[in-house]
DNA sequence: GAAAAAAATTTACGCGCGTAAAAAATATTG
DNA sequence: CAATATTTTTTACGCGCGTAAATTTTTTTC
């Protein structure tokens, strides 16, 4: 490496021996040049460890390579592994990922819509927060900024969706958990913060229903994002009042079934499918943690490979142009049978 | 709101009866200009709802407002923890902040660094991966960027550290633990992904000395961030093969004793400090789950709030050109008892 | 080897804003 | 009210790069 000081692509064209134009072109897109120009500018590159400046470029250029991703609670494990995976496919595919939480607060995740908005981004993958008051302005900025959201669905917004059949996953877990026990209760918050609660609620009832079972659904207090908290305090409630029906129980995702848990650990009743125990649990979502609870949560996996997958490609498809034949994609769950039930 | 389209701030300038000058300097200091101008540009803001080119901003300003949060690995909860809390604090000190994760993986460190470099930022937050590898380029960006370190320590490197008193940790639990039981073994990775895990050994080997108990260090193998997983594989390793000197065992990190908790559990060896129980476990840190492992973990408390609040004001006030007088910072830990020691 | 095609160069302008200097307008002070 | 201090305007240049058009050079094709 050279001790020179490259400043300006001007100066690193002069040190090459190229003209300004042809390093532009290899910027946008090195393929784009003689292979033997190419190897010259990537050797000048390694000597002289030139960068273009990133605001220069960014400012005239018609599509940034910048793409953005908006989850609504870095801290929950789930949507940090969907961030992982996203920002990974991302890099791969050649664009720069910039990663932003909402933090469950509907007001910031305006104010980063906004940013990203002047960030001109070639393009968005949004998981919404899912709270109404936002639904305006998230329909503004899809219509404005291409935008594919995932996880949770918003109906007639952005490129289209990519996320998990919510559905599946209850009905999945309901099926064996009525071929191997009694028929599961199905505990969730009231107002949940997310709104596939919704749909595995619904789809709760319509699989109790076709089974022939009468559904029992524990609704527990509290909002916001500190799921384990409220299936904690709630669950432990719901035990001492007897709400459940039977001696399964179905959360409607795991973090909620991991506070459950302690609850259950707290007034001592056994949890498992075996002989010995009092109560069954299961969660859905493969939470990362969920593998260590004691005993181990039974749960319906999240597809998050091909979630990421589907979600990077099809944002991708439409930035560069292709037809983007599926605009509403759902991955199955697998059954991923531990100790817990 | 008006309907016209304003895109450029000489056009801004134009439609709020004021030069381009002027608004230059509201959106750099909106308390350089009068109060009265201030409230005209506020009030075109509100109607033609402008915002100018972060771009053309950047690339002319001599530092933009810009800053970067880098930890080593997202999907651990303790490290979300630390981003949000970051992200907060910098967003109210009116900086933007960019979050990025190393996911584990050293090469990956470099790219953020690099990428951040032309990114100008005003400053860096950096929980560094602590592989050697890549100590000279960490030093490098050091001296070019503005740099507080937080949570994991390297040496002469950046303006500053900010962390928590590992030592003091170590020997928190071990006074706790020997106060109230059998003196305490040590569960730890061989190859620790990170190098707190050092400190806390090393302060692990005193206190026993002080106190005047034999050491016991159970080394486990395993690399890379999934640490429960290690916990519980390296933990029913060591059980089986009774490598515990006592009915006590200190894990260097929650997320080790999460899996060690999980070990236990599929050996039936009963997990508290009642008398119908075998083994007591503790760990360190205060991971978000602890609360509700089964038995729910014995730790020390991170002061989360206050390592933030450190590693922001530090890096703010070298920003703003106040003195730092203190460089290196560490916060003391809280013991949090619970039921599983 | 000449003709055609592809790639690189030259020239020149524009992007949207920062910022400096001097002049003009406005506000503050006694 | 004049004198001074503060704020705003006018004018003008520069930042680093994208990009278009015309020209020249290099490569490919037959």
């Amino acid at each position: 490496m050279s001790g020179v000081k490259i400043n300006t692509m001007e100066e690193f064209a002069t040190v090459s021996g190229l003209s300004r134009p042809t390093i532009s072109k290899y910027f946008n897109d090195p393929k784009s040049v003689r292979s033997s120009t190419r190897a010259r500018i990537e050797a000048a590159i390694a000597e002289y460890d030139y960068h273009p400046n990133i605001y220069a470029m960014n400012q005239n250029r018609k599509l940034t390579n910048n793409v953005g991703i908006v989850v609504p609670y870095i801290s929950d494990p789930v949507f940090a592994e969907h961030a992982r995976a996203l920002e990974e496919k991302c890099i791969e595919a050649g664009f720069r990922p910039t990663l932003f939480s909402s933090h469950g607060a509907p007001e910031l995740e305006v104010e980063i819509l906004d940013l990203l908005r002047s960030l001109k981004p070639a393009g968005v993958m949004l998981a919404p927060l899912g709270r109404t008051p936002n639904k305006a302005v998230i329909e503004k900025f899809c219509s404005d900024v291409p935008t594919v959201l995932f996880d949770s669905y918003l109906p007639d917004t952005g490129l289209g969706f990519v996320g998990s059949n919510n559905s599946q996953f209850a009905k999945l877990m309901i099926d064996y958990l009525c071929r191997t026990g009694e028929p599961p209760c199905f505990l969730e918050m009231k107002t949940p913060a997310n709104p596939n609660a919704n749909r595995r609620r619904i789809a709760y009832l319509e699989a109790m229903d076709a089974l022939g079972f009468d559904p029992c659904v524990v609704g527990i207090d509290g909002t916001g994002w500190a799921f384990e908290e409220i299936g904690r305090s709630g669950g432990a409630r719901a035990l001492i009042e007897k709400s459940f029906s039977s001696n399964t129980v179905l959360c409607s995702n795991d973090r909620l079934a991991i506070g459950f848990l302690t609850a259950c650990f707290e007034q001592k009743i056994r949890v498992g499918r075996e002989s010995d125990c009092d109560i069954r649990v299961a969660g859905m979502d493969d939470h990362p943690f969920s593998r260590y609870t004691c005993p181990p949560l039974t749960t319906v996996a999240q597809d998050f490979n091909s979630v990421s997958k589907g979600t990077v490609d099809l944002l991708l498809d439409a930035i560069e142009g292709r037809d983007i034949s599926e605009t509403y994609t759902i991955f199955d769950g697998r059954l991923v049978m531990r100790e817990s039930a």
